[in-house]
DNA sequence: TCTGGGGTCCTAGGACCC
DNA sequence: TCTGGGGTCCTAGGACCC
């Protein structure tokens, strides 16, 4: 035989069930065993419970309601969920250093050359199922598999709280009655395309042909559901990946926002960008500023720097520019959401981080006129709450602004 | 049923350079 | 009047995922 290694089954996806709403139930004990929704106005997660009755990750929480009354709605609490995550991911990094993380509630883990050591992917799986509800209370699925995607279908095969391992040499045959809404990468747009010409099941579009495909989708996702079809899925786990970008957004709901208002929001959004920025030690150079409006329709704008930052007067500049030129815009149609994002994100930036702790300088009229319009935004909405000696206190010391000129 | 907040990856055109 | 070829970067938008 050469080289079965290859052939063992050793991607494992885990992926923590309804992870929000199982976390709130690990710590009530009133909402276990009950329909839990967490969020208020869209539903953030949803037990099993709540499931079973057809509420949906995403849905309005007026939707959720009128198709399960009884349901039990908690507001989120992200630290919590935050420090969960984390007690998870400890334990798989106990199991196995190839980790990548994928989100706050699932990641790959590489068990190849484990098996000496703590036994088949089978029975690792299996313990580590076993580790995360002992040490961590929670539920955890897994699936495992020879490739990556093979893995993470199935998992959500095995949804709640299962384990699957797809037989290395039975993929196709696992794959192929799938319906293709499985596949990574077919979404509401894609799938429509592909019911068009009769393609409903994964098996349909390994028939059809990558061609055939490439001239439907666009040769690049052609390409890439083609090599699913088939099973192909060359990528491995990489356990250095980190994100790439840092944002943060905020709906101001419906109903007029004047400019101060928006500025005073994006002035709130960068700094907690940047904060997070600092945090995890990375700068960045796009800065790039989201907006949705009444219709829903979406734009964005980007602008580049020429270096990389996490300074908060750096990008918190860079987005008011753009949100300026976007004015015209937001007039028209109205505004109802602000964003902002900042990518091309690099590790380190020790040098520019220092200067984020230079004392803060306080600025005066008419230099700060734009921002005192926003802060007075800022001031109207929340009160006086965050104010100190008539400064705007921002967690980083460098935005700290005279309120108004008096 | 009117719609949150955090991301990733891909495409495509234009600017710019050699 | 005609007008290469390739590469990279930037910007904007779209689809998708949890």
């Amino acid at each position: 035989m050469e080289s079965t290694a290859q052939n063992l089954a050793s991607i494992m996806h885990a992926d923590l069930d309804s992870f929000y709403a199982s976390v709130e139930q690990r710590d009530d004990p009133r909402l276990r065993g009950k329909p839990v929704i967490v969020g208020g106005g869209v539903v953030l997660a949803a037990s099993y419970e709540a499931k079973a009755f057809g509420v949906r990750t995403a849905m309005s929480g007026g939707q959720a309601r009128a198709v399960c009354p009884q349901a039990i709605v908690v507001p989120p609490r992200m630290a919590a969920y935050s420090q969960a995550s984390k007690d998870v991911f400890d334990v798989f990094h106990d199991t196995t250093p190839l980790v990548e993380g994928i989100s706050i509630d699932e990641a790959f883990l590489d068990v190849g050359g484990l098996r000496k050591i703590s036994g088949s992917a089978l029975e690792i799986g299996e313990q580590l199922r076993r580790d995360v509800a002992e040490q961590v209370g929670l539920p955890i699925t897994v699936g495992i598999a020879t490739t990556k995607f093979l893995a993470k279908v199935a998992s959500a095969f095995a949804k709640p709280d299962g384990l699957l391992l797809v037989p290395p040499g039975g993929e196709l045959e696992f794959l192929h009655p799938l319906n293709i809404e499985r596949l990574w990468g077919v979404g509401k747009v894609t799938a429509e395309k592909l019911h068009v010409l009769d393609i409903r099941t994964v098996g349909d579009i390994a028939a059809y042909g990558e061609r055939s495909l490439a001239s439907v989708l666009g040769k690049g996702a052609g390409a890439h559901l083609y090599a699913l079809a088939m099973g192909r899925d060359p990528r491995r786990v990489q356990p250095g990946k980190s994100r790439s970008s840092i944002g943060a957004q905020r709906a101001l709901g419906r109903g007029r926002h004047d400019a101060s208002e928006v500025e005073a929001s994006l002035i709130g959004l960068v700094d907690r960008v940047t904060y997070r920025m600092r945090g995890a030690q990375r700068t960045g150079r796009t800065v790039m500023l989201r907006l949705r409006f009444a219709d829903f329709t979406r734009v964005t704008r980007s602008h580049t720097l020429d270096r990389a930052t996490a300074d908060t007067r750096d990008i918190l500049d860079a987005a008011l520019e753009l949100l300026r030129d976007a004015a015209p815009l937001i007039a028209e149609k109205g505004i109802t959401l602000v964003g902002v994002t900042v990518s091309s994100i690099d590790k380190g930036g020790a040098e520019q981080l220092e200067l984020q702790f230079d004392p803060p300088s306080v600025r005066t009229p008419p230099e700060a006129s734009a921002l005192d319009r926003a802060l007075d935004g800022v001031h109207k909405k929340f009160g006086s709450t965050s104010l100190t000696r008539g400064v705007l206190l921002g967690r980083d010391p460098g935005i700290s602004v005279p309120l108004l000129p008096d």
